[in-house]
DNA sequence: CAAATCAATTGGCTATTATGCAAAGGTGGA
DNA sequence: TCCACCTTTGCATAATAGCCAATTGATTTG
């Protein structure tokens, strides 16, 4: 064990080395292979392997029993939820969100950009319940959902444009939207609108959450399904504006002039 | 350091101990003083203190400069969404299927709920196979199979009443079943069992399975068949709860109480 | 069918590192 | 200003993580 560098408050090197391991693990798309992960987090195999040993019993980490491989568990996601619900976002969101599902009859879902993309994190179901595949959990694409598109529009332009590239490349329907049509769009209304491209029949208006640096912070989605709901689509999507808008209000930020 | 003499797996212990400090802070409410984080982690103030130090230089804790209170950092949520983005309900589900039928023998079936109604979405053949006429695809009824007792029990209510009432008036066997006793019940048991009702000579019990907002995300249903099985019914039961109470946390829920 | 190859896991010795105590450094209150 | 409390830091010592090599196990090749 060396130690190269002296200017750091003296810790427990063992954490860190295994928050390595385990943000090593993160970092694989799926389950991973012992070499793999120890590759990921510099170290030998033996090594990795006694890390990734304490990490199962932590409950961070699982081990599937039949291919050996490696992938994160449920501890990690009880950790990364507790820091979520910290946000001061969240806590408004779920007050604001449940008001909105009552008055709309509209199925509603917040998403947070991770490294895996637009991650669903919270769903509020409305009064006929949506169907979809979607899920807590569930990743949407940028290019190809309301949610991606606020994402994509708001975001931080170099970051998102590498992203949407790699889309463009994996998907063909991708490759045929106008990115820089759909960005200036989406920030004119300051709300995306997909009908039925991700989901046949669903129609869906996505809006943004700003935090007090103007930064993009969540991004709410309304779903209607095909059967009538209380409030027509105009109605909803104002709906909706103005919910986000009082939660950006709410958290110190500023809401962008219209049309602009 | 003393070790407790308990044959397992040798792995690094300051990390289990690491851990153990990041979830002592995330049990709590929010921002929280050394003392505080130490206590509910076992350890002495310095110990916590020294632990506090790698979690922070890993970026999974982060400390107000003002009041010198710890709380989550972005690290925490980051490896948390990186879970959630890979949690698939029918993925562990297949695994945790997959033991259950090898263990008891018995076929089972993954529901979830659609347009239609309860959809069979998967099957996992038992040791003797069911000859029945469901398949992939199948709608069950809501009121007339054990599957969708479950739907119906924990299901969201109003939208459940509805479909029960349009079901009871299209059937006289349906129109028999008292709904607000069946709900009980299967709330209590946390499954719903249904003898030869839809296909004479089954014996079938369903379970759910929740996502981790607590909703009901898939119903398992076990299909004994009048031949001996491995396991008795009651056994079977009790194995199949246990999977899905496995399954549940394992896509980061919690099971509820039993005998409610 | 046997041998070989590769990856994952485990055992043992040594130097490094975590531990526990106690004292120093800060902060707020009386 | 002094006191009290909480947090942070030094230091000696014993426990622990690191490294290397051996074992196990699974999969492929001759």
């Amino acid at each position: 064990m060396d130690d190269l560098a002296i200017p750091k408050r003296r810790g427990i090197q063992s954490v860190e080395i295994g928050l390595g391991v385990l943000a090593a693990v993160a970092a694989c798309r799926g389950p991973a292979a012992l070499s793999t992960v120890a590759q990921g987090a510099s170290l030998s195999a033996s090594q990795a392997h006694r890390y990734l040993a304490s990490l199962i019993a932590a409950g961070m980490v699982k081990q599937d029993a039949r291919t050996g491989f490696y992938d994160l568990d449920a501890g990690a996601i009880r950790i990364g939820l507790a820091g979520l619900a910290r946000l001061d976002v969240f806590a408004g969101a779920d007050a604001a969100l449940a008001d909105y599902v009552r008055e709309t009859g509209r199925t509603c879902l917040v998403a947070v950009w991770g490294d895996a993309g637009a991650t669903v994190v919270r769903w509020f179901a409305g009064d006929p319940p949506v169907v979809t595949s979607l899920a807590i959990g569930s990743v949407l694409p940028l290019l190809q959902s309301a949610t991606g598109h606020v994402f994509y529009a708001f975001g931080d332009r170099p970051y998102f444009d590498l992203r949407a590239a790699s889309e463009r490349a994996a998907s063909a329907t991708a490759r045929k939207i106008d990115v820089e049509a759909l960005r200036e769009r989406v920030r004119a209304d300051l709300c995306a609108r997909v009908d039925g491209d991700l989901i046949p029949g669903l129609r869906v208006v996505s809006a943004p959450v700003f935090d007090l640096q103007g930064r993009l912070s969540i991004v709410v989605t309304s779903i209607a399904t095909s059967a009538r709901e209380r409030l027509g689509d105009a109605a909803a999507e104002q709906a909706l504006l103005s919910a986000c808008r009082k939660l950006t209000e709410s958290l110190g930020g500023r809401w962008p002039a219209k049309g602009r």
